[in-house]
DNA sequence: TATTGACCTAAAGTCAGGTTCAGGTGTTAA
DNA sequence: TTAACACCTGAACCTGACTTTAGGTCAATA
């Protein structure tokens, strides 16, 4: 049974962050003691599952859902699966996305490399080929002429 | 040469975004006739490289030093070499991040299926080892007391 | 001539996810 | 007993990236 400071410095999360995850519903068991909040085991435990929620970047809304229909048991499986998989859609797009985006960054890391080994940019455009893929012809375009 | 409205059909970004983005100092080298901007393909070059930073995270501010170095020429290959290389090395940590999230994000998907199909927690909990790797454990531990 | 449509501005509003502030309670330590 | 602490609240504030609003210019069309 832990107080709001002390869950705070073993979770390294601010108390005010926790008082506003309190406020959102993210805790929906947790008892007080004439006003004071008590932080028990299963809070703890919420506090994890958050952390890894908003790590793949689910709302705390979607969280607070969640944890409504953990409190309300076996007959919500369903809906806990789907928001899981949702999530999980959501963090596999997310990943392709960066991949792609990754690679025009990685041109851009070869152009400059280029640019600095020539002093200019001219050099390069003549060791790259007339047609390049759509979304680094983008960004050669942009380097071409600025 | 087009006018904001043409830019907007042609790229799908909002009027109002173009504008803030202007404002920003996105375009430094945008002119106007009579007050009404005029997009070039510069200012079409321009987009197309925001577009590749806003998709990789990068924060305005520093798509707007980018921009300004592009203005100051040769002298600043260097800078953005390294703004380039900085953001590679945040979305390759961010793509990490996901991955490692994905695992558990995967995990609560088969806990969840496994309940389904169990119509409870318990069986699962037989079913899994004593010791799950550690970020697999908090959710374990959630699930098995909530 | 009037009104429609496309442009302009500054300023305020929105949203998420907090943080800060002002003021209040209750318990322990000098 | 008074000061320091740790807790509490509601409300205002903050940041980033826009969006909306209110009001104004200007050219072309009915």
């Amino acid at each position: 049974m832990y107080t709001i400071g002390q869950i705070s410095e073993m979770f390294h999360i601010p108390i005010s962050t926790l008082r506003y995850y309190d406020k959102e519903g993210l805790f929906p068991h947790m008892q007080r003691t004439s006003g004071i909040r008590k932080f028990t085991e299963q809070e703890m435990e919420t506090l994890r599952v958050i952390e890894c929620l908003k790590k793949s970047g689910m709302e705390i809304k979607n969280i607070k859902q969640f944890m409504a229909w953990c409190a309300l048991g076996s007959e919500t499986y369903g809906q806990r699966l789907e928001l899981f998989q949702k999530q999980k859609e959501a963090v596999e797009a997310e990943i392709q996305r960066l991949e792609k985006t990754l690679d025009m960054i990685r041109f851009k890391c070869w152009y400059y490399e280029q640019a600095i080994q020539d002093g200019n940019e001219d050099h390069i455009h003549e060791l790259l080929p007339d047609r390049l893929p759509e979304d680094i012809q983008l960004l050669y375009d942009h380097a071409h002429k600025e």
